[in-house]
DNA sequence: CAGTGGTCTAGACCACTAA
DNA sequence: TAGTGGTCTAGACCACTGT
């Protein structure tokens, strides 16, 4: 049984069903809370084996897209997709409730040159394709908490300028849109001193700390990386995450 | 075969080959690079199918104390074990041999109160049994870098208090004298400024921006948590991670 | 080439959850 | 009690590494 020839699918089973299944749940089909189909039956949806959903499922979890509980089944969770991208949580005293958060672009996503004093190394291939880029920051009820820059090589990816972002976040857009995932990230943090330009955005006096993060994602498109460089004032708001092994 | 009654084992197979594996490496038994046995002899050793040997070797690179190649074999990796610790990088410019890491305690290890204004919310059991805490600086070269503070509910774990610690690290000493595990990580990142205490014990001008990492550790210990304060100058030096799925 | 990890099947019994 | 996820067995074939 499904001894379909494996040497024309570039990928095992596993990762269709990891892939399908993701899908549905960024395009919204599943949302957070939402129980997905037992495991049984999602075997005999894919007509693979328990173990096969399994491991699918697994990987989901690894990605946090789903848990899992004993007796009850596997639990979709939108939270803490992004992988590193810290999320905030409110300090104790400041606004307790959540206010809603907002990102907006101050340069939308064009086409232009790589700056000569990138933050990360970058290769041959991507200086020669260009540079997509843009500039966003998020507010949290009316107070900017964070500035976003984003860099990322023209290889293939052209459907970024016009599209409008998935959830907000090009990590989504780029898996729906191309089926880019990500594989890795290098993150470098950093203390620094708020300057004229930045004190203007953040409303906040100069010298006062932020936190710089310098990402660098690697994705399953060869070559291709994202860049980013993100400022948090956390002033009000921590930067929070958790992990749990 | 291994009909070994289940009933009167707390732990299935794979975790104790998983604890088994992780104590040989912990203690020095495998080192860096370092091939472990292959699946296939994991699984005749400790007379488990192959499937339950993967399982553990699985929650190993989870962990990061090992990856693996195909073709090749498992292979025991040291570093990124500490869950979360961020870990420092030269800054381009800065030394660039590595100099040696070194700890210190300024406050040795003592069993103390809480303190009123503790930085996580502590259970009255945690508050009845007192804190065991200390406080130590992380030199580079010669200067110093990281402040941790570390508190640590004395809920049976007195150990801490004599005994030097293993690799420098709280976690690894609970691990190897109460097989204690690190089951989760929440923590909470700011930017804050060097104030005059901080100035003296960093050599550095007031003002000057410092991160700060408020981090809880859950253990596989009901009730015992692991909280610590740390504070980084990353004038010089990065904090870096990466991670990859 | 022999040996390794990666994928997968087709079963089985267990502990937990919720009705 | 029925259904869920958690663990485990005993096989199989594959792609990859190094000699």
């Amino acid at each position: 049984m499904n001894t379909i020839n494996l040497k024309f699918m570039k990928d095992p089973f596993y990762k269709n069903v990891q892939q399908q299944i993701k899908s549905q749940i960024i395009s919204g089909q599943f949302t957070e809370g939402d129980l997905l189909p037992s495991e049984n039956d999602l075997a005999d949806k894919y007509k693979i084996t328990r173990s096969t959903i399994r491991h699918a499922l697994e990987e989901l979890v690894k990605e946090g897209y789903i848990s899992k509980r004993k007796g009850k089944g596997s639990i979709v969770s939108l939270p803490n997709r992004s992988l590193g991208i810290f999320r905030f949580r409110n300090l104790p005293g400041a606004t307790d409730k959540l206010d809603p958060i907002k990102m907006i672009f101050i340069k939308k996503p064009q086409l232009g040159e790589w700056d000569d004093y990138f933050f990360f190394a970058i290769s041959d291939e991507e200086k020669a394709a260009g540079c997509i880029y843009f500039k966003r920051i998020c507010l949290l009820g009316d107070e900017p908490i964070m500035l976003e820059y984003t860099f990322i090589a023209n290889l293939g990816i052209e459907a970024l300028i016009d599209k409008p972002f998935l959830n907000n976040s090009v990590l989504d857009t780029l898996n729906a849109v191309y089926l880019i995932e990500i594989t890795g990230l290098q993150q470098e943090l950093k203390a620094i001193s708020t300057d004229k330009p930045l004190s203007k955005i953040f409303n906040l006096k100069k010298g006062k700390p932020l936190i710089q993060i310098q990402q660098k994602f690697s994705t399953s498109k060869t070559n291709l990386f994202i860049y980013s460089r993100i400022l948090y004032n956390t002033e009000k708001f921590n930067i929070s995450n958790s992990l749990s092994l």
